[in-house]
DNA sequence: CCCGAAGTTTGCCCGGGCGCAAAGTCGCGA
DNA sequence: TCGCGACTTTGCGCCCGGGCAAACTTCGGG
């Protein structure tokens, strides 16, 4: 299952953020040193408290970060897409992995051992830079899911979340733009803090005023103008759309 | 107002986390480029969106960092107690402040230049370190919050924020910890994503059962250990300090 | 092809907490 | 010292959205 590189094509982390200023001989012995590794969807990367003792990035697939409460109930901090570094608490002083990691999609990775970390850091000109430049991305995320719940209704938050993966990680089709993995209402619900129940209730809503097609694990925005809209709370959300017959 | 620092004293900052791996004549050197400054309560040391031209350091005081919406709430993002970095967009790759640093108490700042802070990371170890370790803090407790937003009822999360204000700034005082600056309803309510209203209500029942002494912008905690099980959820919040039976 | 598990939809109820409003209290500056 | 503005308290009504429950649909595996 896990397995030596040496055979990964260099040019596929060549034009990726935190090595995009190297050269072809760095980026080699990079390489060199890695572990691919693919992960069935559902999988657990590394658990929140273990030890951290490699780093990530992600190659292709979609990666969720989550936390879960004592009460049980999960919550998703983060999306991951593709080409970015996960798992990097070396980066930020810890030595144990402060959320879990789990595959939201089938997923490709490479990985190293964390000791690796610092001489990356050092030896490897803008490595650092980049990668701090993703952190500062990451807290600002953070910062607005923050605002969101703190001021925004629930409505609100599930659009916004569901315009944030469009964006993220949308793939046009026919007659709009789907997310490219698979995603529940569940977990839509575990992103912006309701329940599935609501979130049925509001994609229902939604797919009847023609907004959004969904399918089992499917959601398709069709009119993400419209989207954005109920996302700002702008929009009154009764039936005007589809008049009384 | 603003004023070279030549004369301050340097044991100052050698047991600060971002200077205590320091030689003395290296703190000097970076003494001798800062800036002082005395800041008036609520005075906005700088705003969202505002060239991240420098970068501080809060000796005394408090610092509420804060983001406002379009619609013109404000939510408290982190509070920030002497001793800590504040401003240190550049470390996370942005040219613009993410948010807007009030002084929640009268505050001394040092200062430096944006400019200096390449430098500063290359040249002093241990700089860089404990700076993300920092940074490191504050996105674990930025998750915590996300957490506690998406997960818990209001009562909990306004037990959460207060426990959080006194262990960060609580100055023991005969019948309790106080929060040694001074702090509103309204100030509360923006930290945990609720109104005033619901905030007065509920510090009224606290004092009414002996968890609390509040006045006009200053709380008392008398009874932690029962504030924390108000914060797990676990006590029943109903009258029963005057037990049925 | 069938069965069970996982995921989804919908109805109903009800209660926490927000909006609104009014009154009370404290502290500061003129 | 007075008055005003900032801060706080409390009451009341309503509605969003959670809890619970049941039925339905889809998918995958035997």
């Amino acid at each position: 299952m896990r397995k030596r590189s040496p055979g990964l094509d260099e040019s596929l982390l060549t034009h990726l953020p935190p090595f995009s200023r190297l050269e072809r001989h760095q980026i080699r012995a990079i390489l060199d040193q890695a572990t691919s590794r693919r992960h069935d969807v559902g999988v657990h990367i590394f658990d929140e408290g273990a030890e951290a003792d490699r780093f990530y990035l992600l190659l292709d697939g979609y990666i969720r970060v989550v936390r879960i409460t004592p009460t049980g109930d999960q919550v998703v901090a983060l999306h991951i897409p593709p080409g970015q570094l996960f798992g990097i608490a070396q980066a930020l002083g810890r030595d144990r992995y402060p959320a879990t990691a789990i595959t939201a999609a089938e997923a490709l990775t490479l990985s190293w051992p964390m000791r690796l970390w610092t001489p990356f850091v050092s030896e490897y000109d803008g490595f650092a830079s980049e990668t701090y430049a993703t952190v500062g991305n990451r807290i600002g995320e953070m910062n607005t899911r923050l605002v969101e719940m703190a001021t925004q209704a629930v409505e609100q938050r599930v659009a916004n979340a569901l315009l944030r993966l469009v964006n993220q990680t949308g793939r046009r089709v026919d007659d709009g733009i789907e997310i490219d993995f698979p995603i529940t209402r569940q977990d839509l619900s575990e992103m912006t803090g309701t329940t599935l129940h609501t979130v049925s209730r509001l994609l229902s809503a939604w797919e009847r005023d023609g907004l959004v097609r969904s399918a089992r694990k499917r959601i398709t925005v069709t009119d993400a103008h419209a989207l954005v809209l109920r996302s700002q709370g702008s929009a009154a959300p009764d039936d005007t759309v589809t008049p009384p017959r």
